[in-house]
DNA sequence: ACATTATATAGCTAGATAGCTATATAGTCA
DNA sequence: TGACTATATAGCTATCTAGCTATATAATGT
């Protein structure tokens, strides 16, 4: 069948990233990242949030890694910790087009 | 900065998958399909979940296209639609084993 | 010291869902 | 037909969390 099984740890730990990339929010503050680090307000400007919002939000990521924080005077730079939660995203985007695509095709007469 | 916004469906479409996988339950279901097709009871032995609990995740897992069903008597086998939730799973272990390395060594001073 | 600004956090509520038990559906065999 | 089995679904509850408002923290300038 399969090898060993694996720890619940493990699966905890798993689960718990993938759940950082379930809300559209959080992806669309990442997406945000992707030009470069930007401020709190910069992120609340541009996403429509509220601070409080964006803030918790950011924490988050902080906290798993996704992205990494620089305090300068008043303002937190926040940016990607790494571009791999892009190749994350775009296996996901490639299921979600292929899956459109079947819909498409069943709704068009089989 | 970057060039389109997503446009809302996108994201909620993105992150409604990842949310899919964001449950230590369902990444076990589909890590036993790994070693190939089974049915739900099957299943069922090899997680000590209940019957309504894996029908249930499997179900959601159909409907996003991450496994496949074949219907025979009355088995219902279900199997991996493709591999490349493996290839999401291996990024996101590796992210996490990079995370658990860098926490240990602020542990084991500095 | 005080005011101002940027960010973080606390506490709340509404909505979502995992897992439960019970039941329904559906295929098989007598 | 009815008994039996495999799977699916319905309804419930406890838990989780996104987003809100209000407040706290902290850095700057006066």
């Amino acid at each position: 069948m399969h090898r060993a099984e694996l720890s619940p740890d493990l699966l905890a730990g798993v689960a718990e990233r993938f759940k950082a990339l379930a809300e559209p929010t959080r992806l669309q503050l990442l997406h945000c990242l992707r030009g470069g680090e930007a401020t709190v307000s910069e992120l609340v400007r541009r996403t429509g949030l509220t601070q409080a919002n964006v803030s918790k939000h950011l924490h988050l990521l902080l906290t798993l890694g996704f992205v990494a924080r620089r305090k300068e005077g008043l303002f937190a730079y926040y940016r990607l910790a790494d571009k791999e939660v892009f190749r994350l995203c775009d296996i996901m985007c490639g299921r979600l087009e292929r899956e459109l695509t079947v819909r498409r095709r069943m709704l068009a007469g089989r």
